[in-house]
DNA sequence: TGGCTGACTTTCG
DNA sequence: ACGAAAGCCAGCC
């Protein structure tokens, strides 16, 4: 638990965000889904920029359902995204997460439910 | 108070 | 196959 009092929907997707392994992606509709919210991806990816002061979240884990890193742009350098996602040893290639369908980690499947 | 925007996804034309 | 619109929710003007 975070400090989150009136909004558990940031701690809720901090926590999915942190369970991710190293080495693993995920996308916002997976967390959003998880979540309850299918329809609010977006939020997921706002909740991620409200999640730049913490670095307990990897948020350069969380791609789009294609793989593209569309939120390297916040990361404050165009390919730090990128090198974040290499040091967990997932291969980027012009934006893309190469083998992203086998990276991908959904926490629905994943955590059994 | 009301409306626009946004690190998205899915569906209709 | 490509393009446009809808759905969803929270923050900001």
């Amino acid at each position: 638990m975070a400090q989150a009092d009136h909004s558990n929907f940031f701690a809720d997707v901090y926590e999915v965000v942190k369970l991710v392994p190293r080495g693993r992606v995920t996308t916002y509709g997976a967390i959003a889904r998880y979540l309850g919210r299918k329809g609010s991806a977006r939020m997921v990816g706002w909740a991620l920029i409200a999640a730049h002061p913490f670095p307990d979240v990897p948020a350069h884990r969380v791609v789009n359902r294609t793989g593209l890193l569309t939120g390297k742009q916040h990361f404050g350098s165009p390919t730090a995204m990128q090198e974040l996602l290499e040091a967990d040893g997932v291969k980027i290639v012009d934006d893309q997460v190469q083998n992203f369908s086998k990276l991908l980690w959904l926490p629905e499947t994943e955590l059994g439910m």
